[in-house]
Order: structure tokens, then C-alpha cells, then sequence
DNA sequence: AGAATAACTGTAAAGCTTTACAGTTTTCTA
DNA sequence: TAGAAAACTGTAAAGCTTTACAGTTATTCT
């Protein structure tokens, strides 16, 4: 293999020259760098990042931590990290918590400590204090996206008022009997959102002194099929259906939309549904959502995390705790009408 | 910063026995393990993975190239190449080719070429020579999946025969004007399977007698938007609208079964639609597929790759060209039936 | 019990880069 | 043109682990 000593002899100049020229640091002639590059090109010279890494210090290299990859929200976010990480020159090491309980306690303890990272991004993660601890005392930046760690710097989506938005809108559209199809306990102990999210539906409900009726609220997995089982149950006695449903995921939302018909129920004019989350899906069934932009979500995340590691006070900025509001948007299709008049 | 030599201190031994301790090798009596356990547990140690790398050459990271993460094929894989190799000890590095020529560029010159990696699985890919030539110069063992890479190793199924499978169900259920979504040549430059997929389709209709027309051929871009308005296209006319189509992903398939209905067909009385690859939502949709057991493929390249580099004699077997045929199944559900009489 | 053998342990080198520090050359000023 | 200052360059150490080799201790056999 070609080493950094094979293009300094090529180049004619020492191992330093070399480095400094490939790193584009100052303190090298224009001769020198430009000799350096060309013996480096021809030799196809990279250096070697594990001895870079062992040097600096710095592995230009983030953790991303995510409870599951196949599911759109997450592989979203994932692609719009990956994209920004690789602008800035940085590649990402993936950790996925879909293993079951020990796979987790591996990542978290074994993993991430390898000290093989720069950084660790979390997605839509709840972690135990024990987890907290061991990701903070890396010493390194940490970065929550769609759901904030305490203590790190978060982006997110502010829940709440996404809940509440959304029913506010069914409201809007006349509805009074309002259900809500949420996460089950199992997936709260991962993300923050269903609770959340399930906070600003109650509160909408409240602040229009309509009524909250237990049946009118399901537990379901996030899937669609979660979402249709979840309907399904919710619409089944007539007597107590609700003329409205919002999902706290639009994979939830194509489920329900789907319960609903096979119950004979018309949507909308029986049953308005609305989701959450701008799946791309979503403008074929005409499900209104509540976007949140997802990739430019996990975009911006990256790049705060790069900005923390490469501002000059790196030390200070690491974990002040601080919460970004990511934006959102109400998306109104054909899934969400009018209360209709029987 | 907690290092070795730390933990020799504290154990009362050499570094070189706290390396061969924790490393699980011989040569070192049961007490001195133990202490050097205990010491390791109590300060928290971690070998620090750059150093590990330089030492032994290996990096216990492999790196995954994919076209796409936030279609589900992609991100399904990935997931069970994560979790099959995180199982073995092995982190993944993401090499993500939806940001542009000059980033793809970038991944295949710089990126993976940063020795980062033990090996490179890639996914659904075709290589120009040039990239092949930077990957496999890499002198690393590489593994193709969803797509055979020239001189390594690959996992794929056997897309013409998926092609004819599906065609030949819809024969076999007595349609004869049989049309296909397949890829366009923008995607056709990163997968292989559109163009074998098609193949397939044409040879089953010729096996069958069965005529072609060029306007039941389309192309769309493996979305269900992209499905959609190719169906819309091939249906518009009904003097030369076909009674069946074959989709080359179930997502085109989700588009073109939305695309039908729009149109006032029904499905499957007056057109049947069989997808591909088994996305869980095809369940909720009712769409015939092949299913290509995604999640299970990814393990098992990744636990190929795993097995090349820790065999014995890793060096022969690495880029030994070999095609593995993995297995496929046809499920039928409601959106294909027999034709119609009229 | 003593010798031969096996099992264990430690020292030090190797792996490859970056960078502090010291040394050299060039440029600029008077 | 001499001297000071600036710019450049090289040597060598540091970063942390693994592991070959040599040395030590324990075990076994006679």
C-alpha cells in the first residue's frame, strides 16, 4: 500500500510538506503543494483514517442512532443526514435499535464508545438515564433530532402544537366527536412524539369544549397496519364512532383511511382522517397531513452538529442544552371535509 | 482519557496482557483475565478503534454504497445488513449516491478509498469500469446485492425469472393484453433489475403466443407517483388499454392500482395489477407481488462478507466472481383475478 | 526432586499520520 | 548589500493498540 513516504520521496520533499499540502494548511510554497499533489494523484495516495484519526484526534466520522431504518420517517431523516454529512466531508456510522433489548445495551456501552465517532445523532430516541450517561460522557457532541435529549442541543417539531393543529383542523370542519389513534406504551419508551402529540389533541379538544370519550382514542404500532386494526376497532360500533380520526403517523392515516371504507364508511363524507408526518405516499390516498419535512430535518441536524465541532469553542458549545422548533405544515387533501349534516 | 495502559496499571499486568485478555485470545491464565475484566469494567475502557485499526489492519467496519435510503427496498436492506452485522461485531459506514454525479464521484474516489472499511456491500448498483476499477482496487472483498458486481461476489434474485413469474400468473389467469411499468433509462444507470425485469415479461409472452404493443410498455421511476401517472398514460385510451400490468416495484404498483380507479376501472374485475419486491403496504392495498424477502437478503450479504473476511484463507476467496440466486415468492392477493369475460 | 516441557507474561517495535519545534531559505527594508 | 523578518521545510515525537519474540513461571514426567 501507498503511504505517505512513498509520495513525499516521489515529491522530493519531506512527510510533513506532504501533510500540510494535502490538508491545505498554510506554511507551503506553491512549488511544494503543487509537486505534492501531483505524486499524490499519481499514486492515488489517501491517507489512512485510522492513523489521521489516531494523530488528530478527530475521526470526521458521525454516530446516527435510529430505532428502526425501514420505516419512511426514519429512512427520511436518515438520507437528508447522510447528504449533508457527506458535503461537509463527513461520513456516518449507522446504529440501529431494532435488535431487541441487548442490541441496544451493546450499541449504547460497546459501539458508540469505541470512540470511533465525532458525534452521535439521535432520531426520535428516548433514552434511559443510563443510556444519557453514556452518551454524554464521550465527551462529544450531541445533536436529538425529532425529539430532544436533555442536556444536548435538539431539533424538533414542536408535538404539541402538531396535535393540536391537526385537530384544530378537523374542529374547524365542524367535527365534534374527534378520535385519536396514537402510539401504544411499547413505542413510547423510543420516541417522545405519540405522548406529545396525543397532549395537543386533548388540549384542542379542551380549548373547544368538546367532549373526550375514551373509546374514541386507540393505541396502535405506527404501521398501517397498526393504524387499520386501531380504526377498525374504533369504528366498529356505530353508536360510538367518531366522524373523525386524527393518526399520529400518516402510515397510520392509510390504515385508518383504509378500515374506514372496508366498514363501508365514505371518506370524507363520513369519516374525516387526517396523519402526520408528509409521507410522500400520502398525495395518492389524499391524506391532509401535518409535514414536517423530514429530510431537511435530518439535513439540518447534521449541520448543526458539524457547526458545534467546527466552531473554535467547541468545548463550550458541546452540550449546552438548547431546543431547535423545526417548522411545520398543514397539508390539507381530500381525507379531511366537512362535518356532513346527518 | 482511559487507555490501556491504564488498565494494566490498575490490574497489575502488561498492556499485552490486557489486549490478549479482552481480545479473547490465548495464553493467558484464568486470574490475570479476571483482573484485567474487572479493571476494564471498572474504568469504563474501550480500545480506542483507530489504534486498533492501525495495529491489526482491520477496522471491523464495513461500508454500504446504495442508489437511494428513503425508498423502502433500500432502507429494508439496510436494515437487516445493519442488524445482521452488528450481530457480528461489525459497524456500517453509509455511502448514500442520491446527491449528484460529483458527489457519487466523490464516494467512490475519496470516501471509500479512506481505508475506512473491511469491505464494501453494495446495493442494487451498476458500476461504470471506473468505479468498479476504484472498488475492487481497493484490494477488499466486495459483495453485490440486488444487482452482480463483474469479478466479486453477488446476491441477487433471479429478476428475469421474477419478470416471467409475475407475467405468466396474469397469463394463467387469462389476460392476454398484458402491459408493464418498468424503469426508466435514468434508473436503468443504477440497477440492473429494470431491464432483466422486462426481459422476463417479454419472454413470457412470447412462450405464451401473446402479442406485444408498444403502448402497453411504459417506464416510470420506481415511485408510486411515477406508477401513477405511467398507468394513467397506458389506461387513458381504452381501444388499447391493457387488462393487466405488471409493475416492476409494488410502489409503482400502489400508483397504478390509485391511477385505474381514477380512471373508473375496477380492480381486479376490470384490471389487475401485480407489483413487486413484498412492501409491507401491499397487505392493505391487496397487491399481488413478488416477494424478494428484502430484509433477510441484506442479512445475508452482510453475513457473506463477514464470512469472506474471516475465513482462513480470506485472501483467495475474496473477489472469486460468484452469483448466488436468491429465492422468490409469488403472492397473490386481490388485485389480480381472472379476466373478465366481456 | 530435577529436568523437560508447556503455559504464561512482559518489552518493545510496528502501524501511519499530524504537528511542535527547530532549522533553513527567501524576501524585504534600510 | 547586510541584517532582520517572514516564509517555508524537515526531524522527531506523539497518538494507542496489537503482537513477535524473548524471558519467566508453573506443570508434568521419570
Amino acid at each position: 500500500m501507498v503511504g505517505i513516504v512513498e509520495v513525499a520521496e516521489r515529491a522530493g520533499v519531506s512527510t510533513a510538506t506532504v501533510s500540510r499540502a494535502l490538508n491545505g494548511k498554510a506554511h507551503v510554497s506553491a512549488r511544494a503543494r503543487e509537486k505534492v499533489l501531483r505524486a499524490a494523484n499519481e499514486l492515488g495516495y489517501v491517507a489512512s483514517s485510522s492513523a489521521y484519526t489516531l494523530a488528530t484526534g478527530r475521526s470526521k466520522n458521525i454516530g446516527v442512532v435510529l430505532p428502526f431504518i425501514d420505516r419512511w420517517f426514519f429512512s427520511a431523516v436518515l438520507e437528508g443526514i447522510v447528504n449533508a454529512l457527506v458535503n461537509r466531508g463527513y461520513d456516518v456510522t449507522l446504529y440501529n435499535l431494532s435488535g431487541g433489548a441487548s442490541h441496544r445495551k451493546r450499541v449504547f456501552e460497546d459501539l458508540v464508545l469505541r470512540k470511533r465517532v465525532d458525534g452521535v445523532l439521535t432520531v426520535a430516541l428516548k433514552l434511559s438515564e443510563h443510556e444519557l450517561k453514556n452518551l454524554t460522557d464521550l465527551g462529544k457532541p450531541i445533536v436529538g433530532i425529532g425529539g430532544p435529549i436533555p442536556g444536548a442541543r435538539s431539533l424538533t417539531i414542536d408535538d404539541e402544537g402538531a396535535g393540536r393543529l391537526a385537530t384544530q383542523h378537523l374542529i374547524s370542519l365542524g367535527h365534534t366527536e374527534i378520535g385519536m389513534i396514537s402510539g401504544t406504551p411499547a413505542t413510547e419508551m423510543d420516541f417522545h412524539q405519540p405522548y406529545l402529540r396525543k397532549t395537543g389533541y386533548h388540549e384542542a379538544l379542551l380549548d373547544a369544549n368538546l367532549d373526550f370519550h375514551p373509546q374514541w382514542m386507540a393505541e396502535a404500532d405506527f404501521t398501517t397496519a397498526g393504524g387499520y386494526h386501531a380504526a377498525k376497532q374504533m369504528l366498529g360500533d356505530p353508536r360510538s364512532a367518531p366522524t373523525a380520526i386524527f393518526c399520529a403517523s400518516d402510515e397510520m392515516g392509510f390504515g385508518a383511511i383504509q378500515a374506514a371504507r372496508d366498514l363501508g364508511y365514505r371518506v370524507p363524507q363520513d369519516i374525516s382522517v387526517i396523519g402526520m408526518d408528509g409521507h410522500p405516499m400520502g398525495m395518492f390516498y389524499g391524506l391532509s397531513t401535518i409535514d414536517q419535512n423530514t429530510a431537511e430535518q435530518g439535513a439540518k441536524g447534521a449541520n448543526m452538529i458539524i457547526d458545534i465541532l467546527e466552531s473554535d469553542d467547541e468545548k463550550q458549545l458541546r452540550n449546552q442544552e438548547q431546543l431547535n422548533i423545526w417548522p411545520i405544515d398543514l397539508i390539507v387533501r381530500s381525507s379531511t371535509a366537512r362535518r356532513s349534516a346527518n
